[in-house]
DNA sequence: CACCTAGTACTTTTT
DNA sequence: GTACTAGGTG
């Protein structure tokens, strides 16, 4: 999280002349001009130095657009003698504006601080927070995720008595809200245009959506633009006040700005023009988020004055990844030409593997990571140079993808950070401690209420709830409704009408709480606050006695506290504020250690930005990646094409295509990808071309290069084309698939030894032939448990283990305890730890917090888990 | 009202 | 393989 920055405060928003520039002695003006201009191209160089007016920044991949942002900063204020609380800089995470300020920091020091940086949506969000009373809005309003969203609208379709399923299911008519909302459309006029049913359907649900949020003082994400906007639209002493403090913006990503950010950006800059965006029309992958590329293709049209600065050399790829990604992206229409060029001549073939299945393609990539880092243990004499986990990351199309390579991962014990997925902030415990500290700021927040109402079991259900409901909704009495904080405690006092005994006193319960921590807000700390909520709430003793789960769970929610504990210089309530308001806003790539000694693994949309020596690439099969949704519109085609090229542009010096023949359910149909096809094949390195198809087996996929010559010749496959999930019995693999999979696979999976595959073939493979052909293959895997070298680091050889795999989960060796220190970890990595539920497992790592320690244990049959040292019966053993 | 089970439907990407 | 739902039981 990106420590506090107001966009407005400090210094003040009353407008402040430039302080007076003290006219620089020509010595000293020099070595500023030397300083930061001296690293950079005559391209980048030009975008620095030009500062007045409109500028377009086309940056291809890895052109170094970072660091002319940064660079130009800099210089508006070392040389131009900008303040920088008079410069503002948009980007795409909050990850990127913290980097981008760390970055300024180490060139111009304490001023860096000053410098406004965030995502639009921080942004607005910070602006609102303390200006949005001039349009109306609530002092306190709540942030609703996806998650509340879905909420909001499950409560009208409970109302309706209709199905979450189908035409009506929640995330189809959110989307179908939030794209309107992005066209600048109001439910009226959503209803206006409705022609179908279901569009009359979604509008009605729009007009619905919004006064509910109003009346719940909430505003979803894209409110937070939408609202921002209108500050600047409505409140003309409010936008002047902005418009006067920020001189000169910055928007990072431009591709990806949606028409609402353009508009904000163009109110902002309406009266100086000093706007300088950065983009590449050719890394534009947000459309279905309402991102606009042409607002980058137009850029020129909308600021004639506009000055234009391409950036063609790429400083991060040998040229054959760059090659390949312009083979690939070169297939597009409409799009800026530009050629990116390199010092960096020739680099190592791009690899393309084949794999039998998921499993295959995983244990390939792991078995290519364990050939590099072997190079870090000078094992490999050949190797091109040493490879540490920090420079290599997995790329894949969804988030489903990532589990069958993480239990490759886990099984060989090459430590990884997995990026998205079920993110921290989204676990169900981590929301309900927020939804306190939310109800504790606001009595309208019904969805927050509902949320803690019955967490933990208090003999509230549904019953109770609607009646509550009722209670809260406008009457001819209150117009307005009832705001649910006063509902509670009215229900508590037994002032409503047909709630049982027992709910009364479960509300009158929750009502006193809510008053006695809300008593409490201004005398303590924010994490004492929530030990606070955690002990009244009950919520700690009920992870307690939940068990296994609850002790992960609670480990979460001393991880929340050791997070709230960041806001501590801040005063109480604004450190409430700002906790819950940052919590709503982060992002999955925040969580992304650019440093620590483990592999990457990542959505391609979340790469975007980031680079790595080594990429994998994974999926590539048609239907996956380009995914089925893309098949059949040219459009969409293209930004999947996009996609691919933000991919390949990720890697520096290595990259590795892969996909698999067979797939599980419908995500594709084994097919290799049109895009392998569209790289130029002399920069491949195929190291597996295998065509089931050849010898009859509809199964599967294509082989590499069949498909290649199919799709030269124009022919093109459409999902199903392969017959995923086809019955049983027609399953007669090559015998060399069958041995692969049988190396890798679910036999091999998660410490049990030997599972019939599901087709029922349950013969033994035909070693010798196999063996022949690639002896390390039935090596570890199979033959001791997989996770036994698991945190012992990477290239360390794998110990033995004569332990018969059945006892695992006994203890076989006891030794007397070690003495525990306060203060000092308990747990070292690599410890071999016994849980009385989960077994066996062997100590990740482990972190102190402020009362307790988290240890992290890959167990042998329940994979990775967090677990609070006080809570959690573990034993370390011998 | 809470918990369990079995059955069903579904899978993009995210601020 | 999972996430969610409905329906039954305690």
């Amino acid at each position: 999280m990106n420590l506090p920055f107001d966009p407005t405060g400090e210094p003040p928003l009353a407008h402040r002349a430039a302080p007076a520039r003290s006219p620089l002695a020509a010595a000293e003006r020099a070595a500023i001009e030397e300083r930061i201009l001296a690293p950079l191209n005559d391209a980048q160089r030009r975008a620095v130095i030009t500062t007045a007016g409109p500028l377009l920044v086309l940056a291809g991949a890895g052109s170094g657009k970072t660091r002319v942002i940064t660079h130009r900063i800099a210089w508006l204020i070392e040389h131009e003698g900008v303040a920088p609380w008079q410069i503002l800089a948009v980007t795409f995470t909050n990850k990127a504006a913290a980097e981008m300020r760390d970055r300024l920091y180490e060139m111009i020091g304490e001023a860096a601080r000053d410098v406004a940086m965030g995502t639009f949506h921080s942004i607005c969000a910070r602006m609102l927070r303390r200006d949005g009373e001039a349009i109306g809005l609530p002092k306190g309003f709540a942030i609703y995720d996806a998650d509340d969203q879905v909420r909001v609208i499950k409560g009208f379709l409970k109302e309706d008595d209709l199905p979450a399923t189908g035409e009506t299911k929640p995330s189809l008519i959110l989307g179908a809200i939030s794209r309107a909302k992005n066209d600048g459309l109001s439910p009226e006029q959503m209803e206006d245009r409705a022609v179908t049913h279901h569009e009359r359907l979604v509008a009605r649900f729009a007009r619905r959506y919004a006064t509910e949020l109003k009346r719940l003082d909430a505003l979803d994400f894209d409110d937070l633009l939408l609202e921002g906007l209108r500050l600047l639209q409505d409140a003309p002493t409010v936008a002047e006040r902005y418009r006067t403090k920020w001189q000169y913006l910055h928007v990072d990503e431009y591709q990806d700005t949606n028409r609402i950010q353009y508009n904000w950006v163009r109110e902002l800059a309406a009266k100086h023009g000093n706007l300088c965006v950065v983009g590449d029309d050719d890394q534009s992958i947000y459309s279905w988020r309402g991102a606009d590329i042409r607002n980058i293709l137009d850029f020129e049209r909308d600021w004639p004055t506009a000055e234009v600065v391409p950036l063609e050399q790429n400083y991060r790829s040998t040229q054959t990844i760059l090659d390949a990604a312009h083979g690939v992206v070169s297939h597009n229409h409409g799009r800026k030409q530009k050629k990116l060029w390199t010092e960096l001549q020739g680099g190592d073939q791009i690899r393309v593997y084949g794999a039998f299945d998921a499993e295959d393609e995983a244990a390939w990539i792991v078995r290519r990571i364990e050939e590099a880092s072997a190079a870090i243990a000078g094992r490999r004499a050949d190797a091109p140079e040493p490879v540490s986990l920090t420079g290599i990351a997995i790329l894949y199309r969804t988030n489903a993808q990532s589990r069958a390579i993480e239990e490759a991962l886990l099984r060989s014990g090459i430590p990884y950070q997995l990026i998205g997925g079920t993110k921290f902030y989204q676990r169900r415990e981590v929301k309900d401690a927020l939804a306190w500290l939310r109800v504790l700021r606001s009595d309208s927040d019904r969805i927050s209420y509902e949320r803690i109402l019955n967490v933990p079991p208090r003999g509230i259900g549904e019953k109770t709830i609607e009646l509550l409901r009722a209670a809260s909704d406008p009457t001819t009495k209150s117009p307005d409704g009832v705001p649910y904080g006063h509902v509670i405690a009215a229900a508590g006092r037994g002032e409503i009408a047909g709630i049982s005994t027992r709910a009364r006193n479960a509300l009158a319960g929750i009502a006193d709480v809510i008053r006695r921590l809300r008593d409490r807000i201004a005398a303590v700390t924010l994490p004492e606050l929530l030990d606070g909520v955690y002990s009244e709430s009950g919520l700690r003793a009920h992870l307690a006695s939940e068990g296994v789960e609850g002790e992960e769970r609670w480990a979460n929610l001393l991880e929340l506290r050791g997070i709230s504990g960041r806001f501590i210089e801040l005063a109480p309530l604004d450190a409430l504020d700002r906790f819950v308001e940052e919590t709503a806003l982060v992002a999955d790539q925040d969580a992304f250690d650019g440093d620590a000694e483990r592999v990457t693994l990542i959505t391609l949309h979340a790469a975007k930005g980031l680079e790595w020596p080594t990429v994998f690439i994974a999926g590539l099969t048609e239907g996956l990646f380009p995914h089925s949704r893309a098949l059949m519109d040219q459009e969409q085609m293209e930004e999947e094409r996009r996609l691919c090229y933000v991919g390949i542009t990720r890697a520096k010096r290595r990259l590795s295509l892969s996909y698999a023949l067979r797939r599980g359910w419908g995500d594709g149909d084994g097919t290799p990808s049109r895009f392998l096809a569209e790289i130029p094949e002399e920069l491949l390195d195929v190291a597996n071309d295998e065509d089931p198809r050849a010898d009859g087996d509809t199964r599967f996929g294509r082989g590499f290069r069949s498909a290649r010559a199919g799709f030269a010749r124009g022919e093109s496959w459409r999902e199903g084309s392969g017959t995923p999930g086809a019955p049983s019995g027609a399953f007669r693999p090559g015998r060399d698939l069958e041995a692969r999979r049988r190396a890798y696979g679910a036999g091999a999976r998660s410490g049990s030894l030997h599972v019939p595959d599901a087709d029922g073939i349950d013969e033994a493979p035909d070693d010798d032939e196999f063996l022949g052909e690639s002896p390390e293959l039935l090596q570890p895997v199979g033959r001791v448990p997989p996770w036994a070298a698991l945190g012992r680091g990477v290239g360390a050889s794998s110990p033995t283990v004569e332990t018969p795999v059945e006892s695992v989960g006994r203890p076989r060796v006891t030794t007397p305890p070690r003495p525990r220190i306060p203060g000092e970890r308990y747990f070292r990595d690599g410890d071999r730890v016994l849980h009385p539920t989960f077994g066996e497992g062997i100590v990740v790592t482990s972190k102190l917090t402020r009362h307790d320690e988290e240890v992290t244990i890959a167990f042998a049959g329940s994979g990775v888990k967090t677990l609070a040292a006080s809570i959690a019966k573990l034993e370390v053993q011998g």
